[in-house]
Formats: structure tokens, sequence, C-alpha cells
DNA sequence: GCAAAAGTGTTATCCCTACACCCATGA
DNA sequence: TCATGGGTGTAGGGATAACACTTTTGC
């Protein structure tokens, strides 16, 4: 095994993970609780360890971190601007998931000091280049909303239709024709009617639910 | 400047560059000069050195192997799966360009032996994984088809329409209609007449050329 | 009965697809 | 003149986008 006289590198995994709260995007932070950064907000996320694939990093730290466990997880890119973290010769791999319900509680485990959910419009500075990461995984989110069935991982088991189509207004930064959201679901007919109703204020809502039959995608 | 105590990893790059003969896709390969692998046929790629991005030493790697420049190239994926390389704790990030026509000599520089451009529909058994990171990129690339115009770079200069649709049938794997191909085209008017003509044994082709106006694209 | 959110169809336009024949040239 | 690849248009079906009113409930 020779890898001498090779330069090394620490390697770490950087987790965008996003989530819906009803009405806005929300995005998983940790304020650090050590240097470099220290007491800013970043992205979760931390050191691959010989033996793992960046994957596993991913999901341990964010375990690790903040409690949150995902199934699915999508890479992203990798970021390696020398000098992007201070300590040097550090190589991120960003990745992108979607989380059911802000719920799952953002406790903060050993490296992180606090961990919150804060709305994507409304971020505060981040440590390092994760503004840039963030920016990268909501576009890569938004392409992917109408060709794959993502999007529906922001929301809880059944759900309204009302509530679907705010989710996919946020991921898109724009708004939707209720009609028209409509027929496109009936088209793509990926919905299974519960025959539950959401009672609330005014007209009970039907709730719906993703049809597994069909849920491979991309 | 803390590290300490971080696993480290040796960072490398492979580069998976495709040419267009004007009849069959070819990918660029080398065959290695040392181990491991070593007589195999490999992606041209290399490691990272400290202070450049993970995009610099791409091109670098491809520039002391191959000879080959290249203007755009695109991160494809990180492969991190332990025991992926026999010399351990390996991580190495694949990227996508495209070249226009394969008269760029495939010279061997020094890490290789040999390069050579390979027919994609007939490629040789790959060291590594280099296999699934080839099956990954022509996915991509087939992807990008439509919505961007990248596949353009796989063509020389100007060229004639049918050029241009051999090249998306072999990107696509599929056969494309002419005159539909033709009305996309002129439907997307990303192409300007050159006013010249290829002569052949038969009747003359008119020869295009890209739009730079709009070539930003995606 | 009133306020508020749920639910529901139609039309015009554009895009995609399938499909067959004439044209210009070199030999 | 013939063989060969270059070049051209249309019609039908499906998707998209714009648009407003009725229904059901809680208060």
């Amino acid at each position: 095994m020779d890898l001498a006289g090779r330069q090394l590198f620490a390697l770490a995994t950087d987790l965008v993970i996003f989530a819906f709260d009803g009405d806005a995007l929300r995005l998983l932070l940790v304020r650090r609780g050590k240097p470099p950064f220290r007491g800013e907000w970043a992205l979760p996320g931390g050191f691959l360890e010989h033996g793992e694939t960046l994957e596993e990093c991913a999901r341990r730290e964010l375990r690790e971190e903040t409690g949150v466990e995902l199934r699915r997880l999508d890479q992203l890119s990798a970021f390696s601007t020398p000098g992007r973290d201070p300590r040097g010769n550090v190589v991120s791999i960003a990745y992108l998931a979607l989380v059911r319900a802000s719920n799952v509680l953002a406790t903060a485990g050993s490296d992180a000091a606090e961990a919150a959910w804060r709305e994507v419009d409304a971020l505060p500075k981040l440590a390092f280049d994760h503004a840039d990461i963030v920016e990268m995984a909501r576009r890569r989110l938004a392409d992917a909303l109408y060709t794959t069935t993502a999007a529906f991982d922001l929301l809880p088991d059944s759900f309204t239709l009302a509530e679907a189509q705010t989710a996919f207004e946020r991921v898109s930064r724009a708004p939707i024709d209720k009609r028209n959201f409509r027929s496109w679901l009936h088209k793509e007919s990926r919905l299974r009617e519960t025959g539950l109703a959401r009672r609330g204020q005014h007209r009970p809502a039907k709730l719906y639910r993703l049809d597994q039959d069909q849920e491979p995608a991309q």
C-alpha cells in the first residue's frame, strides 16, 4: 500500500437539510461549539473517518449533532477552494436531504452548541462557504421538483392538497395555480386519497398520501 | 490550525472525457504505467495537491497525462467506498467534460503508459470502479442533452446538421427524427448559418455554428 | 348568515410526434 | 442518369397556462 509522498487532506461532509413547517421552508443549522467560527451558525457536518463512505459519515454526523435520522441523502458537490477552512487542506462534500416536519427535534449534540431550524429566506450569516452550498442546494432541489417525488419527503405521511401546493411553492419560489396544480397531481396520479379529512376552522380538507407503488422515482 | 487527530485521506480526480469522431462517442482512457492495476485501462486522473482546487487538479492531470486542454469541466460525484483503491483511503472526485474532435492528440505523459480514445460502446475492462463512473457520466450527459448546449462542445466550430444529429443520437442512445430535430433546432434558434457548405460525394451540406450570443446556458 | 378555505372545468395555445418526397451534386 | 445524402411541412394529440365560481364548515 503506497500512498507515500501523497499530500493528504481532511475530508468533511456538510449537510443541507430542509424541512417544511406548513408555511416556510426551513434549514437545519448548528451553532458551532469550537473554533473556527465558534459561536457562528453553520451547516451540520463533520469529518470523514477511515473505513466509512461519505454518505455514512453524513448520516453519522447528523445523528450525533442533531439526532435527526433520514432516509434519502443526495450528494450535492465537493467544495475544495484552498483556504475555505482556516484549518487548511479540508475538502468538503455537501449532501442534500429533506425531512418530514420540523418536529424532528434538533437537539444539540457533541460538536454543536445548539441546533435550530431557520427559515431559508431569513438565514443568519453562515460560517465557511456554507451560504454558497445552501444556494446550490436550493437550485438543485427546485430543478428536481416536478421530475421526482422528492418534494413529498417534506410533507407528513398524510397531507392536504393545499399543504402540498404550499410546499411546492416554497421550493420553486413561485406561485402556483391551484387548479393546474391539482390536475397535474391527478395526471401524475402519484397520490391516493386516505378517506380522512383534516378539520379546521372551515370546510374540511381531504387527506392524501403518496402512492407507494410507484415510489421508486429517480 | 488544528487538524490534529483528524484521519487523513488522499484525494484524487478521475476524468470522463468524451469526444465524437463523427460516428461514435469515444472516451479518453490511459493505460496505467504503475501499480495498482498496472497495464490496465483507466480514466485519466491523479492526486490533489495542497493549494489547488479539485478542478485545477483535474485540468493539470489531464494536461500532464494526455496533453488535452479543455474549457468546461463539470463535477460529477465523489466516490468513497472503502477499498475502492487498494492503496487505501483514497476518495476520488469524478469530472465530466466534452471535447471537440478526437484529434486532440492523446499522447502519453508521465503517469500513463499510453492514452487512447475508445468507443464508449466497446470499452475494455476498467480499473478501480471506473466503469461505474463512466456509466454515471453517460447518464448525466444524456440528461442534460436537450436542456443545455453542452452537446455542441462535441462538435467542431462549424458542422452540418447531420453531424449534430448523429452526435445527439449517440449521446441519447436513441434514434432521432431528422425533421423533428431540425425544427427543434430552429425553434431554439441556437445556431447560425455560416454561409459555407461542406462538399462531399453528394449534395453539399450547409455549415452552422453555435450562436455565441446565448451561449451562457446552464 | 357570514367569513374563510376547499373544491372543481374549459378553452386556447404551444409543443411533440409521426410521417414521405423532392433536391443538388459527383461519378 | 443514377445513387446518395441534404433538405423540407403538416396534421393530430397531449400538455400547459390562464381564468371564477360554488361548496362546506365553524362561529
